[in-house]
DNA sequence: TGATATTTGCGCAATTATCTG
DNA sequence: ACAGATAATTGCGCAAATATC
């Protein structure tokens, strides 16, 4: 594996630009409960039993069975560890596995179509260029990363705040609760202690 | 460069062995709201803003400066970009580094505590135990996020409940409050008119 | 004690969302 | 309005740290 991602040592990038600095704190987005549902559009490497049905094409074939639930006990087997050896530029990581893969069973692999060892097909894995992109998108990545750790801490603070709040809310009304049953309790109360009195003492009804 | 990881194509291991399968569902060990200050023990490649003070030792070092606030602007700035070489077995691709960003400045390195680039400290890249355990792990990865997604999920829904219930119980607050008001003016009214109407009926107080 | 499982941060690549000219 | 560029998200595998057994 070995990511090449050879050092490029110190080459600090210094510039790196900011790019408007939002870094939001802005509340979630989430709270829609449909968080899950979505972004499951990757076909990334959606092989995920290493068996996987037909399809050897280039289906985009979403949900990749990972959402939702897990079958609860028989998904997670092994399904990668059959890679490409990718000797040359490793043209990625994880798409046309799928194509690979099957072509071992279904195809001769197509010689020429796709996969060009040249510096051609996008950037060469060591120019400049590439490692800039990388370098950038690293920062997103790990800013990415960090709202949503405190995307998530926020609603956990949440949860719990809203759980004392209710927990109060309740007390409360106990408290409501017992004192109108007091305050009836002692009209009725009353009520009878005026009928036993006898009738008009100014107790309208 | 060239992912290495060998295909070892079409090896199921099959076997995987399930490993008490427990998939849990277990509610989240969160809500206790540390969470966070947690797991930052990795020393990993804790330095983010590849300038980082001192400390070129060994330490753990733990708090890589990437939880808590990211200082709201300052952070995110590159800081991998310089990473050994690693022609041979890449020994780990995070940690050491910064052993050797230091070096550069600190220390010459230490020619042979660590790193023996032979088939010793731990396991050859391409051999099936290594294989093994990687896939194994990869399983275990691909498991505890698919935990911690419904984990998050179910933080959510229960902030939307708590929410709703909040407002429930406010609103039969609001009512109780009401009922408590109107029988206290009703009672005062009753007061005054007791006292208008004559003395004692009675009213102890 | 060591082996295994789980959790975590990281970088990569693909996809999607936003800008920008 | 549209295409290219850039940022943001996401799933993945890796390795290290930690938790469990």
């Amino acid at each position: 594996m070995s990511i090449s991602h050879s050092n490029s040592s110190s080459l600090v990038f210094s510039s790196h630009n900011p790019t408007s600095v939002d870094n939001s704190l802005d509340l979630p987005p989430d709270l829609t409960t449909a968080s899950l549902a979505g972004h499951m559009t990757h076909m990334n490497a959606g092989h995920y039993g290493q068996a996987m049905g037909a399809q050897g094409n280039g289906l985009p074939h979403t949900a990749d069975n990972r959402n939702g639930e897990p079958a609860m006990g028989l998904a997670y087997l092994p399904y990668s560890s059959c890679l490409t050896s990718t000797t040359s530029e490793r043209p990625a990581q994880h798409s046309h596995i799928v194509q690979q893969e099957f072509s071992q069973f279904l195809l001769p692999p197509p010689p020429s179509t796709l996969r060009q060892p040249g510096p051609k097909r996008g950037l060469s894995k060591d120019s400049v260029e590439y490692r800039l992109r990388r370098e950038r998108n690293n920062i997103a990545v790990r800013k990415s990363r960090d709202k949503a750790r405190r995307r998530i801490q926020l609603t956990q603070q949440r949860a719990l705040q809203l759980q004392e709040e209710n927990h109060r809310l309740q007390l409360h009304i106990e408290q409501l609760s017992h004192e109108l049953d007091t305050l009836r309790h002692y009209l009725s109360q009353r009520h009878l202690q005026s009928k036993v009195d006898g009738i008009g003492v100014g107790e309208n009804s």
